[in-house]
RNA sequence: CGGGGCGUAGCGUAGUCCGGUUAUCGCGCCUGGUUUGGGACCAGGAGGUCGCAAGUUCGAAUCUUGCCGCCCCGACCA
């Protein structure tokens, strides 16, 4: 891709500044997304949202799989309710907007609209930064007894946090997302449910984006504002950055407490619910660029391409293109009823090359070019995005041919990514290597950690690295905190991150 | 919100320090023709509140002030 030269280098690194622009023309070429007129806010593109609608669909059918349902809660926020969890609006008050008034007026001097100063709320609205507050307000009134439990709901929504600096995807002040609100009779039952749904969001990652992830466990000094025990699924990005793919979280009893909400069990003893919330975002788009995308653009998983296979036919005058076309859209049809999504581009608005060229700069997986000389020979040049490997073969069975190869291509992307991410988890056992391979290499360092928040947050003072997660299932592994030489028994992983 | 950089046609830009005819160039766009197996070529053409506002001046893209936005770093964050 080519670089922005108008950006300065004045005190950045070249690879954080030049893989921010790579970024930036994909989204930008791609035709992912674009900035608004709106501060911080993101206009998703038909490209990009079609991409975005395709993992929507995956992750509600997941979603439902596993007995959920979908509602929907109210976009504002009592500022009252928000500040009924201490943790919770301590970690949110600081990026909310907030509504005061509900009316605006011609102003005086003809110049336009003015806020009225009448029409003050009473009490101001919060544009939801999240929903737990006015969904737990909601549940208070739905729970009594055990019998109504649990609840499993997510909603599908946007929300807005006024973040200080945005990019696209990663961090835009609205987002578009679905959070999980579930409600439990017991605490077993709702840590189950937590692990749960970080499994439907690793599965998702890996078996839909071909990102592979590593699941674990948030420290204390990274976890969810309100919650008890913060899980987390944490990619790595081409450029050695972590990206931390989604959360699902324990909120134990704090919600229902500040909500009071009670249920009777089944040996009649009042108690509070358990609680969970889980959630992605937008966000997964950048992850997804970030994961696969080449020089050429971008590269989409077939299993989340809106289109999959691109037929572009090579031709000399109307006869030909109108004989290629319509062998063209006999393939297309025998491929649709196999549940392929297919374009045929047979407009004349431009040469050959130039579709090429602008099919892998918008990722579709396989395209499958027909000139005179194959229609001759009764063979088509199929290529594959991934690779950028092109051949001919006879057309014979081109369906199922091209039903293996995007298989093929979904593989791949996924072995690339996850022995690309392999390769940047390094263990280091003194602060000198960390900082080092930190600097000079990136990626996730495994290493020990005294368990503190002072330790953790020193060395994110000192390095940038912050503790990505505790992985699941990580081995014992006695050996001492690199910082401050205090023991430890497993190692964590650290990384800079997005 | 702090530091740095930037804002000129759809995109990328020259010009700004040192104010002075009709604002430069490339890509893209439109028309005609030739082309079409990796972003074609030739000829002609259209397209601009120089981010916004105020000020200085005979005269402002250029100087001053304020504001807005974008990029990078910091803090914060999914």
């Amino acid at each position: 891709m080519s670089k922005d030269n108008s950006t300065s280098t004045k005190g950045i690194t070249p690879r954080q500044q030049d893989y921010s622009a790579w970024y930036n023309d994909i989204v930008s070429k791609a035709d992912l997304a674009e900035h608004s007129d709106v501060r911080g806010c993101m206009v998703i593109k038909p490209h990009g949202y079609a991409i975005w609608e395709k993992m929507q669909a995956a992750l509600d059918k997941m979603f439902k799989e596993t007995g959920h349902v979908n509602a929907y809660f109210p976009l504002f926020i009592p500022k009252s309710y928000l500040s009924k969890e201490a943790n919770h609006v301590e970690g949110f008050a600081k990026e909310c907007a907030v509504v005061t008034h509900y009316r605006l007026k011609n102003s005086a001097d003809g110049k336009g609209v003015i806020v009225d100063p009448e029409a003050k709320l009473e009490e101001e609205l919060v544009v939801r930064p999240t929903s737990e507050t006015i969904i737990w307000n909601t549940y208070k009134g739905w729970i009594q007894s055990y019998r109504d439990l649990p609840i499993l709901i997510n909603q599908w929504a946007n929300v807005v946090r006024w973040e200080m600096r945005t990019r696209l995807f990663l961090r835009t002040a609205e987002f578009l997302w679905q959070e999980g609100h579930t409600a439990h009779e017991s605490k077993e039952e709702a840590i189950k449910e937590t692990e749960q749904m970080l499994d439907v969001y690793a599965n998702f990652a890996e078996n839909y984006m071909a990102m592979p992830v590593i699941k674990g466990i948030k420290s204390a000094g990274e976890r969810f504002a309100g919650a008890e025990e913060t899980y987390c699924i944490e990619a790595m990005m081409q450029d050695g950055k972590a990206l931390q793919a989604g959360t699902s979280h324990f909120l134990g009893q704090n919600f229902a407490k500040a909500f009071d909400v009670k249920f009777t069990d089944s040996n009649g003893k009042l108690d509070y619910v358990w609680a969970t919330s889980w959630g992605v975002s937008t966000r997964l788009m950048g992850a997804l660029i970030m994961t696969h995308s080449d020089d050429k653009g971008l590269v989409i998983p077939p299993r989340l391409a809106p289109i999959q296979v691109v037929f572009v036919p090579i031709y000399k005058g109307a006869d030909e293109l109108k004989k290629i076309s319509d062998r063209m859209q006999q393939f297309k049809l025998e491929l649709e009823k196999k549940g392929i999504s297919v374009k045929v581009d047979d407009s004349d608005k431009h040469k050959p090359g130039w579709k090429f060229a602008e099919y892998e700069l918008k990722g579709i997986p396989v395209r499958v070019a027909i000139g005179p000389r194959d229609f001759e020979n009764n063979t088509v040049e199929i290529a594959r995005r991934d690779t950028g490997e092109k051949q001919t073969i006879p057309q014979d069975n081109l369906a199922e041919k091209i039903i293996s190869l995007l298989d093929d291509i979904q593989q791949n992307l996924f072995n690339k990514a996850k022995a690309f991410r392999d390769n940047m988890i390094t263990k280091v056992d003194n602060y000198e290597d960390f900082k080092k391979i930190l600097d000079e290499k990136g990626g996730f360092i495994a290493a020990h950690w005294d368990g503190s928040t002072e330790t953790e947050e020193r060395i994110k003072a000192e390095t940038k690295a912050t503790i990505r997660c505790i992985p699941l299932g990580a081995a014992n592994e006695n050996g001492k905190c690199i910082l401050t030489g205090k023991a430890s028994a497993r190692r964590v992983l650290f990384a800079r991150a997005y």
